[in-house]
DNA sequence: GTATGATTAAAACAATCGTTTGAAACGAGC
DNA sequence: GCTCGTTTCAAACGATTGTTTTAATCATAC
């Protein structure tokens, strides 16, 4: 260790890093071997344990290195987003576009592994491996509470429950629409524009509104009368 | 191989199928071992092999035995609705329900394993192995194309693109709801009714159907082929 | 009873798993 | 030159993987 960097050669975490990011997204944990991950990344077998110690370990660091920096970037866009409202309390769209927003520009970038960092993301939602569920729920612990609390402040007519439910809805959409198995073969013909960051967001994002600001579900039914609402 | 039935000894089959689903689940598909499957069926670890072929067609026969049932019961509610519309466009919230609920049914049935096993195929929808996806793709090539009609029936002022990109959320939303893994730990305080089969459905309809009459956003990009065919 | 086909049982198969080992190669400071 | 701490390398470790094999067991028909 010295006064300067300590790394002398910094390619090989970050290679196996990405190495590992772009096989598990693909494969799974288990499904991927140390050896796929090492010939992947063109380093020797043994590297692995060498910088992080074992295989899950490995698996947190995948997560850490990019999980900090997101939901960082969540909490600054919430705290801009209550600077402007002086005290007043958020509108839904503006809590929904902190939260979501920067999952979504972070899984529109392609160039530097945010794409495929976030497509693991949504994929290990449903993959309840014991140490990832931990390792999730203490990441987001800090954030958690300051989106719940906005929610509340923002729909005060709205049982917190209901809230919750529904955010637990939209991360379940956004995840899989990041995921992007589309494993029905829905939208398998309609190739997201690679070139254009935004078009998942401009679709998504009214989605998750509509949802979210859905009337409640025990009012009385009464629709009955042919010209029903549509949407446009 | 008699004229009467030829399982001398049903239970196997039944059992290993029944642990399978259980431990896919829980673990995925491949961290589950054949001999964990085998040692919670009590059953010997040769019989997997003999019964099924090998684990992967135990995989596909876990998803058969029921997925076969669960897009007929959709069709079926389908063609009710259908029949009683006389010729007319089916409202979008029948549609929904006809595809939804008999999901949300089968998952509340905690009795018969339907509940564990839309865990096991709303995890499996982000989880893409390439045979397993294959295999639901060919599960649901009958049944998808009729829900598509019927909501471009039903929304006709919404392009279709829209339509398929909003069934795509709305599929999102239902599997994480199922699979129920609650990564951020949102509604851990508040356990669903275990007495109220219904409860999910209550909470999640709503929130599917304002998303899917959530209003257009307005897109910048003007699609270049065809004429446009958009809400006047 | 015996014969026959289906099922189960225990053991072993080669292959691959994550991990460890010990030596070789490297780079900076003297 | 040499030394020292870091990193890489090839090889091997024991354990576990899915699968196969061979014999034992079962139920039924003759």
């Amino acid at each position: 260790m010295s006064l300067a960097d300590s790394k002398q050669h910094p390619d090989t975490r970050k290679r196996i890093l990405d190495a590992a990011e772009a096989l598990f997204v693909e494969h799974g944990f288990e499904a991927t071997s140390m050896r796929m991950i090492t010939s992947r990344a063109g380093v020797n077998l043994a590297s692995v344990n060498y910088h992080f110690g074992s295989k899950e370990a490995l698996i947190q660091e995948v997560f850490r290195r990019r999980l900090a920096w997101l939901n960082h970037e969540r909490l600054r866009a919430l705290d801009r987003a209550e600077a402007g409202a002086k005290g007043a309390p958020l509108k839904p769209h503006q809590i929904v576009e902190a939260f979501f927003g920067v999952s979504l520009r972070m899984a529109a970038d392609t160039e530097h592994g945010g794409h495929t960092f976030m497509r693991l993301l949504g994929r290990t939602y449903t993959e309840p491996t014991a140490f990832v569920r931990q390792f999730l729920a203490d990441e987001y612990a800090a954030v958690v509470p300051r989106f719940k609390q906005a929610l509340f402040r923002s729909l005060p007519d709205v049982p917190p429950e209901e809230i919750l439910w529904r955010f637990h809805f939209m991360l379940g959409a956004m995840s899989y629409a990041i995921a992007g198995t589309d494993a029905l073969q829905l939208v398998a013909e309609y190739e997201l524009d690679e070139k254009d960051p935004g078009a998942l967001a401009r679709r998504l994002m009214p989605f998750l509104l509509g949802g979210l600001r859905a009337p409640l579900a025990n009012q009385p039914v009464k629709p009955k009368e042919k010209g029903a609402r549509r949407a446009a």
